[in-house]
DNA sequence: GCGAAATAGTAACACGGTTTACTATAATCG
DNA sequence: CGATTATAGTAAACCGTGTTACTATTTCGC
């Protein structure tokens, strides 16, 4: 077992005899979704970062190739991710720079700009897809079918709770 | 069901539809993962900002309050956070500028530096600790013990996966 | 013993994200 | 109608963290 995590359970005993009454189990969970993050961020990353790109991105420019003309709004952006509309500006603006997308006035609501995904930036995303799909396929091999079923069912709970 | 996450869902099936082959539940578990995280963060956070510390902060001090004499180094805040040296000196600095520790030289190895517990940081820690374990709780009230258990056991699978 | 390699802590900078503040446009309602 | 309110996009500042580069010290291996 993970040397870092298993120092925290210590830690988290220690506490619990010093100050009793920690709910040991439900700090346990908490943070071990604190610990894999940073690990999930970081392998789904390495593949995308040879192309220069990172998971936002990558996930925005999916979007927009499943949009009809591949047209969408930045706020579609921030809906998609859950991120700040900001953060819709910012990622539009690195999707322009590469030259994958441009921006377009909207004729029918002039406070919206259109966000159209170029010729290369299809090109782009179709060279992409299928290592992605690896990354996602092989991260998850371990798991049995009844184990994605149950961890998408408690995830899907947590997220409820969390507001979702 | 969430409005964000629902629309992500759409645009997988869409993608599909134009590129078929998406590992759609992998997809699914990997975006969940990604959509809770920040609203985790937050949770915990809103109960913390109170007291002006952030999570990384809190938990550094109950690993303090864990040791023995309340001395621990900064590569310890590290370990036990599972994030780089520089964060672990960032938090040090925010301890010793509150007053909830000091920095002492360390005779034994001259390179390291005790970083310990003031009485303001063990009274501090005390005063927290119950609010903080009622976030934690409450936070997985809806859960049932099967269902943490579960749960324990499908992250601690996926961070041995991670490399954790 | 001594030179090479590892380790501890820190500072400077980069990165991906949010909050706040602003402008322009559209929708609402009295 | 017209005034108010809501929405879309952006810029500026800030925040928590990681990477890289550095110094001081210890450990290792010949």
């Amino acid at each position: 077992m993970n040397k870092s995590f298993h120092q925290l359970e210590q830690a988290i005993d220690r506490v619990d005899s010093r100050f009793p009454g920690v709910p040991r189990q439900e700090v346990i969970l908490t943070r071990l979704y604190y610990h894999i993050m940073p690990r999930l961020g970081a392998y789904l990353n390495e593949a995308l970062k040879d192309y220069g790109i990172h998971e936002s991105v990558w996930m925005t420019l999916m979007t927009m190739y499943a949009c009809p003309d591949h047209v969408l709004y930045p706020s579609d952006i921030s809906d998609t991710l859950d991120s700040s509309r900001t953060n819709a500006t910012r990622i539009s603006d690195e999707l322009v720079k590469n030259g994958w997308a441009e921006r377009q006035p909207c004729a029918e609501d002039r406070r919206k700009i259109r966000l159209v995904l170029t010729d290369a930036g299809i090109r782009f995303v179709e060279r992409i897809m299928p290592v992605a799909r690896d990354r996602n396929r092989s991260l998850w091999s371990d798991f049995s079918g009844d184990e994605k079923a149950q961890l998408e069912g408690l995830l899907r709970k947590l997220l409820a709770r969390l507001g979702g």
